[in-house]
DNA sequence: CTGGAAAAACAGTCTCGCTTGTTTCTTTTT
DNA sequence: AAAAAGAAACAAGCGAGACTGTTTTTCCAG
């Protein structure tokens, strides 16, 4: 709830009151409760949901268990915690890799750069990681509580995004949200999908695929391509 | 390995030796074993892959923990044998739902009604077990060794029933591939995927969809709608 | 300003419960 | 009688969380 993201360590003098905003102690607490959430991600990542231990994430973050259970009193609360932060991880990633196409594309090339970019971010690591606590959170109700919460907060975020980058077509209405479910569940098969073999050629043509329906999708003469059921 | 599959319970007459083939004893073995991967499975789905105890699978089976370790020596092994049997069971599951298909069904509505199948196979319990079991093998060497096996295995089998359902177009090369590949990845996606809102409505118009795109792949006349990356 | 009490951050140890797998014993089948 | 199936008690390891002690920061009385 209370979000004080990574604070910058000012830490030279101990009397001078330039940020006395908001207090050492609590910058340094909130710090650890970084380095601490990232050692649980990178946890999560490196042996998977189900053998995280708590020793482990102590360790890792370079804090004693002690120290750790004085942040977070249970390894429930702790996992709470580190999925908002994830949660938040993930937004920026997205953000970030739609920021980065450069706006000289436009038209196709630019819808076709946003789906590359969505790719790259479905195959970091932060969305298996992601992907696996959804999988985790099926036969853990208070880890799904959490889940659902951001998942919305989650979605309507890409919406907001895949509305800037696909501003021609927003007005499209049932056209709009067909593509952008298209997209979503196409591309997400692929990616938590079992691999099999050639998984690279296959993507890619796969991508190509996509990228040509989705022009079709929102073509406006040929009606009939779009729904024979009506 | 050894795959005695579910024994018929020919129990009655202690001394007549009518299947004499193989043994009472072993029947009554191949009884508890299958009892127990059942139990196994029916924990998994229940319960989740890191929270399947020994104590729980033995309990759900209706043996003791002793009896259960005599066949299985151990978790580990406990847990191949039963995703070699989960896998068996999801290649009975789909073919079945194939072979329910009536064979009055033809043309595009035969067509529509593998489609169906599929989703109904993807949505089973069986199916989110096996997903389950992908996603904790990522972190599993010995697991992921196992399902790597079964799953080359089983897609050979769906393709094998795919040619069946649909052989007007088996001979139609890439886009017989391609035209797999979608359904597999588009519908993959929405089965694994995070649900969000209105599921129900999505999962029907991304069905119709998908079968208005396979028809499209296979209509010789326009060729143009299918690639325009060539 | 400043000494010191209060509070927060941090560290280490201990215990309890859970889970696994071994061992020993009884029952059933051959 | 021998072998296999099944049952139960036992030992060992591990992880979570409680508990106790130590250091650092804050804040206020003097």
């Amino acid at each position: 709830m209370d979000n004080r993201g990574s604070v910058s360590t000012s830490k030279s003098g101990s009397k001078e009151t330039a940020d006395s905003e908001i207090s050492w102690q609590a910058q340094k607490s909130a710090m650890t409760r970084d380095r601490i959430m990232s050692a649980a991600i990178r946890c999560f990542i490196e042996e998977g949901y189900s053998n995280l231990t708590t020793a482990k994430v102590a360790t890792e973050a370079g804090v004693s268990r002690g120290a750790m259970l004085h942040h977070f009193p249970s390894k429930t609360e702790l996992i709470s915690a580190t999925v908002e932060y994830l949660h938040d991880q993930l937004l920026e990633d997205y953000t970030r890799r739609v920021r980065k196409i450069p706006t000289r594309l436009q038209g196709a090339a630019r819808r076709r750069a946003g789906l590359d970019a969505y790719w790259g971010y479905l195959t970091d690591d932060l969305f298996i990681t992601y992907h696996e606590l959804c999988v985790a959170g099926r036969t853990n109700p208070e880890l799904q509580a959490i889940l659902e919460e951001s998942q919305a907060q989650f979605e309507t975020h890409v919406a907001e995004c895949n509305k800037e980058l696909f501003s021609e077509w927003v007005d499209r209405g049932d056209r709009f949200l067909l593509a952008m479910d298209v997209t979503k569940f196409l591309m997400e098969g692929m990616a938590v999908g079992q691999p099999g073999g050639k998984q690279k050629e296959r993507v890619a043509r796969m991508m190509d695929y996509l990228a040509d329906r989705l022009e079709e999708i929102f073509e406006d003469e040929n009606s009939s391509a779009i729904s024979r059921h009506s």
